[in-house]
DNA sequence: ATAACATACTAACGTGTGTTAGCGATAAAA
DNA sequence: TTTTATCGCTAACACACGTTAGTATGTTAT
């Protein structure tokens, strides 16, 4: 009888979850079918319900884990007694740094919030939104400060986030550089284009 | 009995493939069904396919008008004889104002694209691959001209496009700043992070 | 060894999907 | 007005989907 394997000590929702991830990446959350993601795990479908409740709460799981990550982060940067601009880098490398060694997950999370369903989309997209404000406000501080140059901050904002998404093509490419430089050549652009000269 | 109505000399069919763009961005193209676009359009299900051949066709059509105005507007550009950095901020201006005023085409081309069927997927993907190591090739110019810093140009590609795919939340955002503001602001960053100084 | 539990299986359900066939209604051409 | 082509309808199809019920198998604790 097939049997979920858990190395690493993973529980067995755990490794569904990963599975999940990858798999909705791939042929995004509504085209994966409970059928697909039991064949990855080595299965048959109706195994995967002594685990997890439904498809959708994969995707809460998946959505929420990467969103925890990032408020908890921004939380870190905010209290630093460090320049605008040091904290703007540092909140874009660790979404670079994210997207490069969390793939799956931040881009299920980034693309596919969308089929959340009610209690958790509004909850969702509200962190979300909030998330963007206290990037902005950064900025804003940074732009009072003169560090930066005079820009609509929310625009700053959803040009940062979206360019680091695109680390997707990145990871599809076959020439890859290392994720040193990728992470590198970033930074030298983004924060070059923001930077008072 | 119901009519597709055709305002502006629009073919039935066209009238169609606008509001499957509007479907297809809002929902998804595998989350929106033919009955949810024969209920936009005003029709049964069944009555759309007097117009066109399966959904997919649908999608087929979006996604190559939107990369052939794309295809031929960079082959107007190379053409030009300016620099480097004129020639990517017309390339930029162009993708600003495509996402600006065709959004739901241009999202939907960006995003749905996965969803495409053979023949037509491996082509969607030539012309993208192609599309980007053209517009590097300029940025490459760029660097050796030392007009532009110097960096990884397939990145630089990556950057400018997703960054640009961002305007996606402009639209969905209340408090808009005026489009001509979205693109100055955006111009501003983007050429701004390439430049060398 | 036995009891208790966790996990996987088969079978099936109701529902929604894209799409086709065939028939009536409307508009355009004669 | 008659003819013809266009367009929309109802009905139905075959299929894939998420999920549940009930049962068998394997694992762990007593």
């Amino acid at each position: 009888m097939a049997r979920i394997k858990t190395d690493n000590n993973l529980t067995r929702k755990e490794v569904i979850v990963t599975k999940a991830a990858t798999l909705f990446r791939e042929k995004g959350f509504k085209a994966a079918s409970m059928r697909d993601l039991a064949e990855a795990v080595g299965v048959e479908a109706a195994s995967l319900y002594n685990h997890i409740k439904s498809k959708t709460e994969l995707l809460h799981e998946l959505c929420f884990s990467v969103a925890n990550r990032f408020l908890h982060k921004i939380d870190e940067v905010e209290l630093e007694k460090t320049s605008s601009v040091e904290k703007i880098e540092k909140l874009l490398r660790f979404h670079i740094n994210e997207m490069i060694h969390h793939y799956e997950e931040v881009y299920v999370s980034d693309r596919e919030w969308k089929h959340l369903s009610d209690p958790y989309l509004s909850n969702f997209q509200n962190q979300r939104r909030i998330y963007r404000k206290r990037f902005a406000a950064i900025i804003e501080t940074g732009i009072k400060n003169k560090e930066i140059k005079s820009i609509d901050a929310p625009t700053a904002v959803l040009i940062m986030l979206h360019a680091i998404s695109g680390i997707e093509s990145w990871h599809r490419s076959v020439q890859k550089i290392s994720a040193e430089e990728l992470e590198e050549n970033m930074i030298s652009i983004l924060v070059g284009g923001l930077v008072n000269r």
